[in-house]
DNA sequence: CAAGAAGTGTCAATTAAACAACAGATTTTA
DNA sequence: TAAAATCTGTTGTTTAATTGACACTTCTTG
């Protein structure tokens, strides 16, 4: 059990600051190379060298943004799962709309390497957490999970490339019509 | 000439999100006895000790607000008042358009008590500085510009109580057919 | 109306952010 | 490609914000 010492709220709202002001220049301008600290640090009307107290570089806030975006959509999902007479569609369409929600930052992180394939090991997780509340056999889920997942993502990487035509509603009657 | 001393970013932006926070809690909830420090405080993620190192008291900060708003206007009206060929009605619209743009807190504000007097003698100003750029004599202007200006300011007290039906265009020609 | 809750204004001590300067790396552009 | 401009990461010092406490006043409500 890590003890986390209470941190200053001035920390914690930097923190907070210098992501957002990242995130809103990579909607404004997804060119992740065209980002740097001396912008994220002026949109975020805090001190460049605050900056390095919060982050080792802009990859390392990066990776926080995904983090704090993983583990947003985790608190989300984590008690719709508990409720018992909760089936797959509304639970498809608290994802989905969650993907919504962020599709902005989300088409420039599905850029940037290595997030599909975190996105892809999360999904699956999920599936499988799905799967057990189900009372599914534990050997039986994991192998076929990955095609699942797979197939998932590139419905949503679809639906977010087309400027979300479609409602989360009847993305998530498809999905599920797929895989009846 | 009075020597500003630089401020540091950090007291110009407190100062701001304190105004800030004040301005949404009264948009949201018009009765500014309900308004205490502790809310602003906490509304402007900051500590309520750093509140009296900026302001004296809730007065003091709306007072602030007040001048802030006015300073605004002026430096939108100036402008527009030294174009020579600019009608009285485009100037009329901007002052309108301002006034639409902070409908809300006006609305506010007008209850304030103190505000409508200062509102009228800086529309009095506004009138008399624009009779005088026509060329008018300055002994003629000053007499009537109060029953002027009461006018005009119960125009726009009336049009910002009824929800603004109507366009700031519309409201400048029947203001400017009034005063023919 | 009495008691508890919430708000006020102030303080000394602590902590995080600003500053400004730096050498060196990278990117722009002429 | 050479020069100029921008960006990086770091530092010691200064300054503003936080903290928690305090005595006091003003709501609120049973």
């Amino acid at each position: 059990m890590t003890t986390h010492k209470k941190q200053d709220p001035r920390s914690i709202r930097s923190k907070r600051v210098f992501k957002e002001a990242a995130v809103d220049i990579l909607i404004e301008n997804p060119d992740i190379s065209k980002l740097t600290v001396q912008k994220i640090a002026q949109r975020a009307e805090l001190n460049r060298a605050t900056f390095y107290l919060h982050f080792l570089d802009i990859n390392d806030l990066l990776k926080q943004v995904v983090y704090d975006i993983f583990d947003d959509l985790l608190s989300k999902m984590s008690p719709t799962l508990q409720i018992d007479n909760l089936n797959n569609q509304e639970q498809l369409i608290t994802f989905l709309d969650y993907f919504y929600k962020h599709r902005k930052i989300l088409a420039v992180l599905f850029e940037h390497p290595g997030f599909i394939k975190k996105m892809h090991k999360t999904l699956k997780d999920l599936i499988v957490i799905q799967r057990k509340s189900e009372g599914a056999d534990t050997s039986e889920i994991t192998l076929s999970m990955d095609i699942l997942a797979s197939s998932i993502l590139g419905i949503i990487m679809w639906w977010l490339r087309n400027g979300v035509h479609f409602s989360s509603e009847y993305i998530a009657s498809q999905i599920i019509e797929l895989y009846r």
